[in-house]
DNA sequence: CGTCTAATTGAAGCATCTCAACATGCGTGG
DNA sequence: CCACGCATGTTGAGATGCTTCAATTAGACG
């Protein structure tokens, strides 16, 4: 593996949209030991009640964390793009209270909690940076309590795309106003609190409004502002620090 | 201020709920150096878009994280217990991206963030318990997310008082099956995404069914078992691994 | 005691759900 | 390259859990 493969830069590229790395730093990532393994669509990457002595770094594919309740229904909590590490937690939290599964076909790289600890020791400040990557995890937990607690089905599915777009803009995965969205509508559901039934309706308005539009699993933004406002999005919880060129 | 006074008690008998503590990192952080405040009820301890430079320790009294809507709602994401650091994560999140809120009268211990680096450079393993703290307080607001978007609100409630009791518990504050409940109707509406009558209603039924009663602002578990299923609780995700003696 | 907040009750409305049918698109094997 | 099959998206109609509004009662506190 070169010093420095696709799949390190993906995390590079991650760290480097919510934080500063000096060179040094970026080259001791790069030496990550890292055990790449590719998940099929609808398989789990990790299991509830796993204790895993390794976290995984998206490097293809969307994977969501998610919940069941005692009665069968199923609520997703984050949906995770290529440069995150979903179950960076696993590192403090022995016992994972939730799973990790594959949206779409999943390209992981598996990095053992002790390569990680070591790096920490050499690099503190990747430490912090990480500390602040499972912070901002926190956040969004946040945001999406409040849009599941206090608004509408309308505003709640705004917000959730202006959430993803502008994610996926950081690591520099959109291509002008379009991005690939692989979740279909009743996972929308299950992460937003409502039926499949009601998201494929308030999706329709959204686009009867002008707002987006979408060619097969393509999401196109047609008035970014508009859907910002619908959405009540306020970007400050993502702690974003800086675009990818 | 002694070696370790009552406000430095507090910090430590929760970090020990979490994990281990040796005698000599209890010492460090019995010389902490705090400053200690008292904010009336209903007032903010830190606010939303502050660039805080320290952080809060909870020492009496209930405080709750919370964010407003556009549209002036208000949804409570967390309740804090003494012991609790509600806004440790602006030790790397500069910006505050919610509110801190005094529900009763509170005592909180001001921490300069700085004195938290220096802590944690001595002491790695401390930074890792605090690193951990912020990962469980995590934990939780996934939980409420499954709660608010998957289950109904008689389970929703009766899963919150789960959770109230049980790290109550964890910190040696409750006396038997009671424990001190300062929390209105309205602002349960608020943490559960629920209006207060509805809180109201669904209270008098699960004393109806015989899981609790309250005598003042006392809660008082009548059939813990029984709370336990009709909310669907599992204490995994509080991460707790001991309770207080 | 009077005042203010919190808890309680009733009644009407609506956002969203459930169920059930039908349409569309897409991958795959013949 | 067409036909089949299955997942996903779409539509309609009826049901309901929770909301809102508005009034009343109970508690706490000077």
């Amino acid at each position: 593996m070169p010093a420095t493969s696709h799949e390190h830069d993906r995390l590079i590229r991650k760290l480097e949209s919510i934080g500063d790395l000096s060179a040094g730093e970026k080259a001791a990532i790069g030496r990550l030991p890292l055990d790449v393994r590719v998940f099929g669509a609808g398989t789990d990457l990790v299991r509830e009640g796993d204790r895993p002595s390794h976290s995984c770094l998206i490097v293809e594919g969307m994977t969501c964390r998610y919940k069941m309740t005692g009665d069968g229904q199923r609520q997703i909590m984050a949906f995770h793009l290529p440069g995150d590490i979903p179950d960076l937690q696993s590192l403090h939290l022995q016992t994972m209270d939730h799973g990790l599964g594959a949206i779409t076909r999943t390209t992981a790289a598996l990095i053992a909690h002790e390569s990680l600890y070591e790096l920490f020791r050499a690099h503190p400040s990747i430490g912090h940076l990480m500390w602040r990557d499972t912070l901002i995890d926190a956040a969004v937990f946040r945001e999406w309590l409040v849009g599941v607690g206090r608004r509408s089905a309308y505003s709640r599915i705004a917000d959730l795309l202006c959430e993803l777009f502008v994610r996926a803009r950081a690591v520099g995965l959109t291509h002008g106003d379009t991005m690939e969205l692989p979740i279909t509508q009743s996972e929308l559901g299950d992460a937003l609190g409502l039926s499949a039934v009601h998201v494929n309706r308030v999706l329709q308005e959204l686009r009867a409004d002008g707002f987006i539009s979408s060619r097969g699993r393509t999401l196109v933004i047609n008035d970014w502002p508009g859907l910002e406002k619908a959405g009540d999005f306020d970007p400050t919880y993502l702690h974003i620090r800086r675009m990818a060129a």
